[in-house]
DNA sequence: TTCATCGTAATTGTCGACAATCATATGGTA
DNA sequence: TACCATATGATTGTCGACAATTACGATGAA
């Protein structure tokens, strides 16, 4: 797992309620909660061993996040995407990283375009060597949109796709399992968007992002439309 | 304050913690907090008569909206945005909006459509009666806004932009003032995206949408490019 | 005067316990 | 048998207290 998502900068460990919100969202998001299960504070206090102050913070902390639902003296819930809701998502990420192309293409320096060249040859790579094994296409592919969006300099961007939405993202993705089939298509897709960047033809970029998202879209839709054949082929975004 | 932002449904009063965090929402972002002053836990306690566990969640959910920064064992501030911030938030803004504005044309019912044209001519009369006066001008442009994303239909986007994003918008609001002077320009872009929205043409609606919300970003960086005329006219959004 | 050091006070982080609410099972009645 | 009421158990909501960390002011030396 040597995923730029894995080792981005977090240096709040110091204390115990960003610590257990840090493991929880892990948890959720690779599946280890599943999807609609319940989550009882007791038990997640003995789990982690901690008391339940600094827990129902970090829960408070994952239901703003939308990781997880509370209804009050009720409980809380793994949340569990719908379809309808997954392709919300996607018009969503249309919208906003279609504006981070054009905004990294106006700002993003050679050096970071280079590590976008190389996070692609990684990804590509992986892609040979290990075809029909997602996880890690899967996550090569959430750090090219990554620093894309890191590339945009607006810090409320930046936030806002990779603290919540790209959570939701690789949520949906361990809950509805390889979302299809393009591989080689979002490879091109990837290398035309930074080729555009690499121009500084910001209004290319951003067209061209919005068509990636776009088509990634429409894979989900193919294949929740035809839902009789359940086969998961090797996916890529 | 008969706005339809005062009015939300908000059945979740049902714990401490939550009517403290809406209480504290609207402290803030009606100014009462002003941004960047500090805030104390046993102080807060005291003026709010609970305990505090309630309060700590409180906090843990408007730092996870943005409203107030923490720092691990020094405390919370409110937030205080900067011109940088602000221009961000517009462009997310007129991402999202746009998004938003095509959708409703798609999607937005008759009688919804009525309601749309009912704020805009409550908005224009107050703005007729009470010029000058700022305050319900922008709750009424919110109200504008609101209806339209509401009338999206895709709840990602709602709670996105009504529970975060036009939050901010109104704490930006307080902290900064009125936001400069054209009114009756957005009166009639106002019109022209709901004739857009009627006409179902949503691709139209986009447009005039980011038009208008790239207008406003416009007029604030026209504001305080010339800050040497420290003047507030009468604003809208 | 200025700076560094130390000690005190205040605030934040954490915990365990009690009260309130909800879920479940048991028993009674039509 | 089916259904409703009740009681029990578990979970959530809230509180106060203690420990850890930080902020502030005083004291002293250069």
């Amino acid at each position: 797992m040597n995923s730029i998502l894995s080792e981005q900068a977090t240096p709040e460990v110091r204390t115990l309620a960003e610590r257990v919100f840090h493991q929880l969202q892990d948890a959720i998001v690779r599946g280890e909660l599943p999807p609609g299960s319940k989550i009882t504070e007791p038990g997640l206090s003995r789990a982690y061993g901690i008391s339940r102050g600094p827990l129902r913070e970090a829960m408070r902390r994952l239901e703003a996040h939308r990781l997880i639902e509370r209804v009050p003296h009720v409980g809380a819930r793994v949340v569990k995407l719908s379809v309808k809701e997954l392709l919300e998502l996607f018009d969503l990420r249309e919208a906003l990283e279609s504006m981070a192309a054009r905004l990294a293409a106006e700002h993003m320096s050679a050096v970071e375009i280079a590590g976008l060249r190389e996070v692609l040859a990684v990804h590509e790579q992986q892609s040979d060597l290990k075809r029909g094994e997602a996880y890690y296409q899967h996550e090569g592919d959430l750090d090219f949109h990554y620093l894309i969006v890191q590339g945009s300099q607006n810090r409320m961007l930046m936030t806002l796709l990779c603290d919540d939405l790209y959570y939701l993202v690789r949520l949906y993705r361990t809950q509805f399992g390889a979302s299809g089939a393009r591989p080689q298509r979002a490879f091109v897709e990837h290398h035309r968007i930074v080729d555009a960047i690499e121009a500084g033809d910001a209004e290319l970029a951003e067209l061209l992002m919005r068509r990636h998202v776009s088509a990634s879209r429409a894979n989900v839709v193919n294949r929740y439309a035809a839902i009789l054949d359940p086969q998961a082929p090797t996916p890529v975004d």
